[in-house]
Parts: structure tokens; sequence; C-alpha cells
DNA sequence: TCTGGGGTCCTAGGACCC
DNA sequence: TCTGGGGTCCTAGGACCC
């Protein structure tokens, strides 16, 4: 049997645990530089606010509804969720961490010996307790059906008690029968306007589908939560402790042409990617750099182009990448146009240790040392105090966060006090 | 004025090999 | 008139996830 556990409304519940009187107020978190809704408390939910909603295009109904705003603090969700995915750990060896506020857990066997509803109440009241974040559980001889039993007890908290068994045949069919196709875990919009037009508006319809037919149109992908639908695992637990690609891309303030400020940009996103990679003990082999204008000023020209710069042997150097990628935005940045966004991947990811030595172009070796006394003095002194004659010294650049609350677990300066009258 | 960021997997088609 | 068969690797693009 899986289990997925899934933290309710998480960014919001971050911002409650140390603010209990969020409690039962609607609250919305932005995204980085305050530009979109990204998470909602269920209240801001009722109010209609939809997912994505432009921030400035809100304001006012902000402020009208009482609706408490927080900029995005992913220190204090990062350390949130670490401490929520330790305490799930106690509870099964196999354990996915499926993304910050997901896991995929497997209890091998249990269901012989434990009641699994009362199991998954114990875990409830042990993450709840330990944590104050407040989570859904769905459980199911399947990932796939193990997601649609979370989305029945999220829906459904009185009456399940936030957490859902699929083990019947009779409680699979009837779970698949309330779940719209299009919020099944692996139909996106494109598939689901591609099933309602073949009469497919459940989950339990797409499980009635001809299985040739939706192999050609979903590919093996969709046959395999077709099988995980009916019930037959096709998905296992999955090793995610390396990542095979790492971006760091972001959206400018304003609109900049000026290619020096761009550099500045690029250069900083290729240092970012190397920390990322040197933290995960990778080196990457290919790194992708692109520019584009601002999408939502069709008015203006626009363009948009990336291009990909093949290394001549794998690293993780801050210096080697800056360079490659300095020298591919100078290929693809054209004069005259407003960019608004620039980002860097680095890609064909290969374990530091194993890396495969190039035979005609020498690399530094007096990098790796570099690399690793920079890292290390900017987790003493503070991040980026160190930095490379590339990226701007003189100006920091900074995101919009306005609306930014304390880090109350990793950072002894702004924890919480408690005062006692 | 103002609209996020970071990932995964699969397929088709081209280039290449013997 | 008529030009093989069987592979691998890489990349771009599309779909999806949170």
């Amino acid at each position: 049997m899986f289990a997925l556990v899934d933290c309710n409304n998480f960014y919001a519940s971050c911002e409650r645990v140390f603010k209990p009187n969020l409690q039962r107020q609607p609250i919305c978190i932005l995204s980085n530089n305050d530009g979109c809704v990204i998470a909602r408390s269920n209240e801001a939910k009722a109010l209609g606010i939809p997912m994505g909603a432009p921030a400035f295009k809100f304001e006012k109904f902000f402020k009208a509804n009482n609706v408490r705003i927080f900029s995005s603090n992913y220190a204090l969700y990062g350390d949130m969720s670490a401490r929520v995915m330790n305490l799930l750990a106690e509870f099964t060896p196999e354990i996915e961490v499926y993304s910050i506020d997901e896991s995929f857990l497997k209890f091998t066997g249990f269901e012989q010996f434990f009641d699994l509803h009362l199991h998954a109440q114990k875990m409830k009241k042990r993450v709840e307790q330990g944590t104050g974040i407040p989570i859904s559980i769905g459980i199911a001889p399947t990932k796939a059906l193990a997601k649609v039993a979370n989305r029945v007890a999220k829906k459904f908290p009185e009456r399940t008690q936030g957490s859902y068994i699929i083990y019947t045949e009779e409680q699979r069919i009837k779970a698949l029968k309330w779940l719209k196709i299009e919020d099944v875990w692996g139909i996106g919009r494109q598939h689901s306007i591609r099933l309602q037009k073949q009469q497919v508006f459940t989950a339990y319809d797409f499980t009635k589908l001809n299985d040739h037919w939706v192999k050609k149109q979903m590919s093996v992908v969709g046959l395999r939560l077709k099988k995980e639908l009916e019930g037959k695992p096709t998905l296992d637990l999955e090793d995610v402790a390396n990542k095979k690609a790492i971006a760091t891309t972001r959206s400018f303030d304003r609109q900049y042409e000026d290619f020096s400020y761009i550099k500045e940009r690029v250069s900083s996103f290729a240092v970012s990617c190397g920390e990322k990679m040197r933290k995960q003990k990778s080196c990457c082999n290919l790194i992708y750099v692109f520019i584009k204008t601002n999408r939502f000023q069709q008015n203006k020209p626009q363009y948009g182009r990336g291009i990909s710069i093949q290394l001549p042997y794998p690293t993780n150097s801050s210096i080697d990448l800056m360079k490659h990628a300095i020298d591919g935005l100078k290929k693809i940045y054209k004069k005259g146009y407003a960019y608004k966004k620039a980002g860097v991947i680095v890609m064909g990811l290969v374990p530091e240790g194993r890396r495969q030595l190039a035979l005609f172009t020498e690399e530094n070796p007096k990098h790796d040392q570099l690399m690793k006394k920079i890292d290390e003095l900017n987790r003493k002194v503070g991040r980026y105090k160190i930095k490379f004659g590339a990226q701007d010294l003189s100006k920091t650049w900074k995101m919009k966060q306005e609306h930014l609350s304390q880090a109350y677990t990793t950072s002894l300066q702004q924890i919480i006090e408690v005062k006692s009258s």
C-alpha cells in the first residue's frame, strides 16, 4: 500500500504556525517579486482568488476583504518541510519526498498487521503536534489511487478525519466516479480537453477506454496511469537524491535593454547554478542560457532566444560556468529589445567524482579548491558575501518582497519570542 | 508601473555506426 | 524500374507536476 501525505495549503499553514491569529483568516502567498498569488488558505480560495492571480490587479480586493498577504519565505517553507518529512520518516523506512509539501510512503505488508486508518491518524497527530502543519493522507494500492484517496480526504475533512483509504473494489469505483477527469494526477489541460471530446468526464470513464487508444494519444505515461487507476501498480517509489538539471531563472524588476545589466544577471545565475551543483556534488556537461522580453506587453516588439553550449569538460566551477554563459549570451543578445527575464540551466549532470577528463583542454585545477573556499566563506559570513568580478559588487540586486515574514526557524536573530504576562 | 520558479519524463527525428 | 537492416545517441519539443 502507498500513502500520499500532503500538507494542507502548505505555505499559508507555515505562516500560521508562528502567527496563530491568522487562523481562519484569508491568506495569500505571492511569488518572487511579489508578482502573483502562488498559495492560498481555504478562506482565500473561498473568496474566489484564483491561483496565479497577478497581485497588482487584486490589490483593492485584498484590502476590501482583509486578505493577509505574504511574500514567499522559502527559507521558512524549506525548513518546515524538512521537519514534516523527518517526522513522516518515523512511520516507514520507504519514503519518497515528492515535492516541498508532499511525500509518498510505502507500507509493505502493513495492512495485515495495522489498522491503516488508525496508523494514518497517528501520523497526522504526530506531524501536527510536532510542527503545527495540518496534513491530509490518502492510502491505496497504487500511487495514482493514493492521490485520488488524498483528494477525497481533503474534500471531506469531517467525514474522513483527514485520511482516506481505498482498499476494496467498491471504494475504488466510487472514488473514481466522483473524481473529475481534469483533477486526475497526470491529466493536464491538453489531455483533459482531448478526453472530454471522447466523452470522458471522470477518472472512472478514463479507465474504460481502450488501451491502444490511450497509448497512442498519451504515450506509455497515459497507459501507466490507466493501469494505476485500475489498481495495478506500475509506479514504485523513486530515488530522488540528485537532480538531473538545475535552473536559476528570474524575471527582472523592470525591463532592461542594456547588455551590461543582463550580463551581470546571467553571470550571477551561472554562479548560483554552480553552487547548487556543488551542493549535490555534480558537474554539468551542458549549459543553456536564455533571455526574453515581456510576454505581457504584446504591443511591444517580442524576442526570446536560448542557446545551449557544450562544455569542453564537465565542471561545476563558477568561473567556467560564467565564462560560457556570457559567451552564449553574446550570441543571442540583440540590441533594441526590452528584456524582462533571463535564466541559466545546467544539464547533463554527472557525479563529481566520476568525471571524464578532457584530452586537449586542461581545466584549471585551482578552481576546485577556490570554489570550496568560497562556499565555505559564504556559509560562514552570509550568502553572496564573496562575489566574482563579473557580478555587480556595488548594488545588491533586490527582489520586491514587501510582505516577508521572519526567518523564525533558521536565524537566531529572528527566532520567535514568547512573553509571559 | 506591476503578471514566478524549478523540475520530470517521453517521443520523433536526425546523425551516426557497422 | 529497382538501392538493406539493425542499431545507438542526442536533441528539441511537448506534456505534465508542484
